[in-house]
DNA sequence: GTCTATAGCACGATAGAC
DNA sequence: GTCTATCGTGCTATAGAC
């Protein structure tokens, strides 16, 4: 049942829309408190300091439930498993929430050193183990050529990060994502037909 | 000839190292000042206001010089032109200065609007361009598999973007780049294998 | 072109009443 | 858990002497 949002959580959600738009720096207790209503010192009530409310955003960041289960039945479906991770990927990216989430993400990533490591544990390497797996049984299965599966995972899931960039930056200043819309699933024709045999 | 540089080239020079590391907020004049070893009031002498330094550094990061020249002959070589991108392009990432002006680029796309612009117009498009430019003529020469020139120039592109990315967030925190740094030239393998007709 | 001095403001955070 | 009030700090920027 929707709920109404406790106070905490009002503070994180005004904050993420703070840090997507200004930075870290640029969002600051005061404008987190007008924006959800209430005077700074209340923050305090929920929040020891400022750099908590960071961490917890961070801690959301990264939670991302991902889909697991029957990797390999589904793996040996080859092309269409890639086309449904894409499009996962691409719907990720056009979400509001997530793309807010990923802006702060591309904004502290430089800044932030637990940021930074859980992007490249958690971000990154989750997302390549899971097709490198994949893409092995494909491999065994005689499906596509082989390489080093975790290189070409790799190879995959770059233009998709690309392309999630590229979105976030268009939309920012409310321009068309149109032209690149449809790249998410081209990337998956193209990247199958260098692959397949 | 070497000569010393003069106090402005100093202020952007301090500017870039404090911006790359503590971002646009966090780099303020005062430090900026004692950086170069001067005071506050001595960088007004050199720029009307801290967002006109910023400006300054914006243009140097798009003002890369690059290779025009000779671009149908040098295409017709094929897979080696592709290797000689990304060879430059591995230089860049690892090269200081760049490497930094990369980590402003990165921290400021979303608060720049300016920079965002550039960042689509010239980092972007150029590279694409002269790249798709390229493709093009190697489909004519029937070196590769016909597709549409753009897309699969970004398709190159993509993964020595994300590849870049991955090695300034490993040199940030001083860790090593060896298992990453040969995929430049992996990369050139396997897209030259997944189009070479 | 540099300095000292200072204005004026926004910041993070705390104390204490309700 | 919220408020008012306030503290100390760091910020951008300017005025004016040298």
């Amino acid at each position: 049942m929707p709920k109404q949002q406790n106070t905490r959580q009002k503070i994180i959600d005004a904050a993420i829309d703070l840090i997507a738009e200004k930075g870290y720096k640029g969002a600051s207790v005061r404008k987190i408190a007008a924006k959800v209503g209430i005077r700074e010192s209340a923050i305090y009530n929920h929040f020891k300091n400022k750099e908590e409310i960071l961490k917890e955003i961070v801690e959301q960041i990264f939670t991302t439930p991902f889909e697991t289960e029957n990797l390999e039945e589904r793996a040996k479906k080859g092309k269409s498993f890639l086309h449904q991770f894409a499009v996962a990927y691409k719907l990720v990216s056009f979400d509001k929430r997530m793309e807010k989430l990923f802006r702060v993400m591309i904004i502290e990533l430089f800044q932030n050193r637990k940021l930074r490591e859980s992007f490249l544990q958690e971000f990154h390497q989750k997302d390549i183990h899971q097709i490198s797996k994949a893409l092995f049984i494909m491999m065994q299965e005689g499906m596509i050529r082989s390489a080093d599966p975790m290189f070409m995972a790799q190879e995959f899931i770059s233009p998709l990060f690309y392309t999630r960039l590229h979105v976030s930056l268009l939309r920012i200043d409310a321009k068309s994502t149109s032209p690149i819309a449809t790249q998410f699933e081209k990337h998956v024709d193209f990247f199958w037909e260098s692959i397949a045999l």
